[in-house]
DNA sequence: CCATTAAGTGGGGTGGCCCTCCATTTATCG
DNA sequence: CGATAAATGGAGGGCCACCCCACTTAATGG
């Protein structure tokens, strides 16, 4: 419960700080994009102009920069989820929106993959829960549908999809062989 | 072919050179298998009670020594996927061997998955090589018996193999839900 | 408009890692 | 036993994540 991103009585934050977290996430996704989920934090600051400590207090784990980082595009994922659960045919709107989510993890070098990992009781975990629900509502109703074995659960196919990212985040020809890989997963999911 | 360790005319290795690189991977195997494929080569050599340097010497990359660590074990697989060639049941006994191979992965903290990663034109790819020889036959048997989908690769397989464990690696029930996993994508393998 | 105050900052330090020289040790052969 | 080349490992360089603390600065109330 509690959406509210919990807003203290008095003194929220303050506004160049705000400016300098923005700072921060830019250069974090344009370094990602180019040198991978592992890419060096203190070069992230260097580049958004910032020292290392202000950016190990903004975001005190990789994992909670990177979910700063994705934030956006999981929305954007879960808008189309919300759309697709209007599509006449529940089954084939499941495994759209699942090779959605593949081909972003791919396209943004497995870090999606990254964030559904683990996820732990820990507080990092809203992307994925994000993600979780949306996608859950379309394979409940692609299961309602009888379009899926019945036992499958979203968190099956969110890992199978990181799984796939993830193996395929190096490979010359990655986005390719994770949508062939990805389709042979999809076809042990339909209900035979 | 050629299981000899290459005997060159003269001077091979000195003895205690070879008794290092045993202390060495024996350190690297007990080491990986508590702390994971990450593992600080420098605690692997203070365990080994060799220098670093020694380590970097006889395994010129973290790949080098990773291979070193599990070529007796993905021998033995192989092994078991000679055996599994005479199973009456080629379908089955690709199943089969596919399942020991994640469990395998899981099991070594999916190291097995590293090792099947990239593999690169570089001279690392051995165990790569092993595996997928070994894998080819099963699954070309299985093919010719219309067990399987005619247009799966065996590095389709393998790769979704190594990704499940790799996503499952840090998971509290790792093997069982690695095992679920894989379950789902065979199926999508099977021939429907 | 300015003084007060606490949030915010970043340079520098610590410790860890990977990796490379090079002076020294040691197995091996004649 | 002595010569010789293989083998070793400690010291050191470069890079990184993360923390401490003296200083700066935005926001607030008079």
């Amino acid at each position: 419960m509690s959406q509210d991103a919990a807003v203290p009585p008095r003194r929220p934050q303050r506004a160049d700080a705000r400016r300098n977290v923005a700072r921060i996430v830019a250069a974090a996704g344009a370094l990602v994009a180019e040198r991978g989920a592992g890419a060096s934090l203190e070069e992230v600051a260097r580049r958004a102009g910032v020292g290392s400590a202000t950016l190990h207090r903004h975001f005190p784990s990789r994992q909670a920069l990177l979910e700063a980082v994705f934030r956006d595009r999981v929305a954007a994922l879960c808008a189309r989820a919300d759309d697709l659960l209007s599509d006449p045919d529940p089954g084939a709107a499941l495994f759209t929106w699942l090779r959605a989510v593949g081909a972003h993890a791919v396209a943004n070098r497995g870090l999606g993959a990254w964030l559904m990992r683990d996820g732990g009781p820990a507080l990092g975990s809203t992307c994925h829960e994000m993600i979780s629900g949306a996608g859950d509502a379309l394979l409940e109703r692609a299961r309602a549908a009888g379009a899926v074995r019945p036992e499958v659960a979203i968190a099956h196919l969110l890992k199978l999809v990181s799984a796939i990212s993830l193996a395929t985040e190096e490979d010359p020809d990655g986005p390719a062989e994770a949508d062939r890989l990805l389709a042979i997963a999809i076809d042990g999911v339909r209900a035979h």
